[in-house]
DNA sequence: CTGTTAGCGCTTTCAG
DNA sequence: CTGAAAGCGCTAACAG
């Protein structure tokens, strides 16, 4: 392994010297700076991560703090948040979180040991006590929520409007019995596609009937079992809305599996819009949130709270209904 | 920031006492270990990373290196990675890789200034003269593909049986004219699959016909843009076998908006049974990867390749064709 | 059983 | 413009 003294000896400099013409610091001379890159090279020497580590007390390194990385929506941002670090000269370390007590633990864990630089939370769960704590620890951003009672930079679509938007469709559609499936409760967006759902349900003075809140795992077999149920208990709904396209893949084969035809029967809508929600049948018709932006936002972001530098928060990105295949006027 | 000199300094001792109660080296006189631990406790002291990773010359962090984190396959196998890797102190660096000369390098880099402590790499891609060169330097495991002439542990279904399976499968309900859909060429999950594929017209006695042997990036719509192709051209064939469900999902909605019913007109396989894969409508014939547990495998691996111990490899886990709607007997 | 000490590889102040 | 030296926080060899 070679090390800068190994360079400075060969070069015949200081190992200051090196350490200044690696980072553009200070003052070389011209003819030092071209022997000393020679050697560099000739050596094939890298400065060791963790030497400047410790000296400069950073590791160059983002926790990204992710609900489900088997989600794609979740994927998506957490890929350009990737690309967007790494051309920073920053890396990504993945934390799945469920919010258990052991997590939680790891995270501080995390942070204590000053093995990261910082945090990005794609969901602010339950335990946002936990969470505040560790942003108190080191710079940190919210992606994909936003908490009102919360200090915190954060990026996300407005999901209150967004639900608005899917409600005031489906209502214009003449659905008045909408079946919610929402992920666990704990989660902000959840929380937040809770809200607007009843205030669509006041807007248009219209009483909301508790028994069409649902809840499901964030995954497709789970809500296939909540709908499956739902109908065989004979819940009368005329259209069901998924707080994620997860859930929206498995409430569409539930329905279909009961003989409810989609949109025929019931209409579903989703969100996030994943890259399979157009070629899914029916094509889903859903709420698009822009990945990728979020991602990159995120990131940026993150590095100007890094710096101190001052930042606008909450950012709010654009959401779109996707309007597609799978919803019809109601028929009752 | 309290370092470990505080806590000595607090409880009387040596930093070398203290170190020896944090990791249980040496020998420690019980009255003192306990003062030393009340004062820890006290202070809330907690080692830093980065003066340990110095010392010993170890991140305790791995690099994941992978294709697309947006394929809820590899998120899955991601995920398991993650979890197995923390329970063992370890964590993942994400790196999405695409086959470029900038990734080349900036791998490169990691390694060189000992970033990492080692790679995992879920693809083997085109660039395995840089893969190779890259796992000389650091402990590499191998998940989800095997390279036949590359001496280096690794963990993944037999992709060529698996293909076979498929192929048998299909060639049994009469299907002739098979077309494939691959993800990109420089995979070697492609190339085997292409392999299986060549292998079983081998064995049938069947001429592959080349027009049948299509590519496409690996996301729906590519697929769905290469199966509209085909069928515009007037293409013959009965089934489609897609390398991935990410474009199998693709390929079904291409062919159900050209009027071609699945399974009745034509019979359509996916490769990796992701959560959405029963689902679909119809519920997708595919092979199902045990994605955890080759996650899971991967991290002993590497662990086992880190601590220079002796293991077999190649590893092979099991594979399953799950049969579900997507497929019927041949019309023609 | 415990303390002293020498670094791991790097940056940066301070002198020159 | 350059070098000497201190020190980031830790572990481990060595001495006692």
């Amino acid at each position: 392994m070679t090390t800068i003294h190994d360079v400075a000896r060969h070069a015949g400099v200081s190992v200051a010297t090196v350490s200044r013409v690696l980072n553009n610091s200070g003052t070389v001379r011209t003819d030092t700076r071209a022997r000393v890159l020679a050697v560099i090279d000739q050596l094939d020497y890298h400065p060791s991560a963790m030497g400047q580590s410790l000296r400069l007390n950073r590791t160059r390194i983002v926790m990204v703090v992710v609900p489900e990385v088997t989600n794609p929506f979740v994927g998506e941002v957490v890929y350009s948040m990737e690309l967007a670090a790494r051309s920073r000269g920053y890396s990504i370390l993945l934390h799945e979180y469920h919010g258990d007590q052991l997590t939680d633990l790891q995270l501080q864990q995390y942070v204590s040991t000053r093995r990261i630089d910082g945090l990005i939370f794609l969901t602010a769960e339950a335990r946002e006590k936990q969470f505040q704590q560790l942003a108190q620890q080191l710079p940190t951003i919210l992606a994909c929520e936003y908490v009102d009672h919360w200090d915190i930079p954060s990026v996300s679509i407005d999901n209150i409007a967004a639900t608005l938007d899917v409600m005031r469709y489906l209502m214009g559609l003449g659905h008045t019995r909408i079946l919610l499936i929402s992920g666990s409760a704990g989660n902000v967006s959840a929380r937040d596609r809770l809200r607007g759902y009843r205030i669509a349900h006041e807007q248009a003075g219209l009483p909301v009937c508790e028994e069409l809140l649902q809840e499901a795992e964030p995954t497709p077999a789970a809500a296939y079992a909540t709908l499956t149920g739902a109908v065989e208990r004979g819940l009368d709904f005329t259209a069901v809305f998924c707080a994620s396209d997860v859930l929206a893949i498995g409430a569409l084969r539930a329905l279909q599996d009961k003989g409810l035809a989609v949109p025929r029967d019931v209409s579903v809508v989703g969100f996030d819009d994943i890259m399979f929600a157009p070629f899914l049948n029916p094509a889903l018709t859903t709420v698009h949130q822009p990945a990728r932006e979020i991602g990159e936002r995120a990131i940026a972001m993150w590095l100007c709270a890094a710096e101190g530098k001052a930042q606008d928060y909450p950012v709010t990105v654009r959401h779109e209904l996707r309007i597609r295949d799978s919803c019809a006027v109601a028929r009752r």
